[in-house]
DNA sequence: CGGGATCCTATTAGATACTG
DNA sequence: CAGTATCTAATAGGATCCCG
């Protein structure tokens, strides 16, 4: 709790300014959130399901290069944590369609502005990093 | 932020819906960016330096857990992508800062907006997760 | 103080094959 | 169609030692 405080002063008055950083008690959930939500897939899926609802193979199209077994994996996760919703009607052949839980729809508007950052910044970023590589590391 | 709407009329007639996700051109870098942006460790780091200049020792206090080897990692990588700066000040004893570049101090934004609805939401979440296990997955 | 180099383990992710 | 199961390769991550 004075961690920021004594960083602050130790940085220098001039530096820190009215809003330290993040309570040092948040760190761990807020860390344990984005671990579930940052990880490879996840933000994907929530970003193509907007729209609306969609169905295994619809989001299997959709995500290019996930496997049956991640998008399996992360749809369970993301539904154990209510992210998404999972409904399946009892037909022949079955059709299991994933739609956004009002939970998942408040992340969304957020990866929109990530994926829109992402795709802003995607060249300057990979010019840095070509720069970078070539000045030496 | 246009990005997305562009990229929906891109989309055009091929997709699904009335609303296309994303395209799947884009699909490809906006993995790559996530993927960097989106890892264990980066988003915190950004979070962490907003306030202003963070020296190594200070970052590794500030973010509870993270090891040396990630730690260093992590910086090195974000600096070479541009997004935070190091400032070596050629003294006894060494000090080096990391600052938020232009670049950073834009995710940053986007990076506040998920650790507020991380904080907001992780209650919810964590009552679905336990729910689900407790229904039997 | 600010790291780099190394070693080693745990987790993750992909491919493949199979099922209701 | 909508998954599960299994096996394996790759990677991330932690611990430790060391150096400028």
């Amino acid at each position: 709790m004075e961690t920021v405080e004594r960083a602050a002063a130790t940085a220098g008055a001039a530096a820190i300014g009215p809003c330290a950083a993040i309570p040092a008690e948040h760190m761990d959930f807020i860390r344990q959130t984005l671990d579930r939500v940052g990880d490879k897939w996840s933000l994907l899926i929530i970003a193509v399901l907007e729209p609306g609802p969609l169905r295994y193979t619809d989001l299997q199209r959709q995500v290019p290069g996930i496997s049956q077994r991640m998008l399996s994996l992360t749809l369970r996760q993301l539904g154990q944590d209510g992210l998404i919703t999972r409904t399946a009607y009892a037909e022949v052949p079955p059709r299991v369609e994933y739609t956004l839980a009002p939970l998942g729809r408040g992340l969304h508007e957020i990866v929109t502005s990530l994926i829109g950052w992402a795709a802003d910044h995607h060249d300057e970023i990979r010019a840095n990093r070509e720069r970078a590589a070539t000045t030496g590391s």
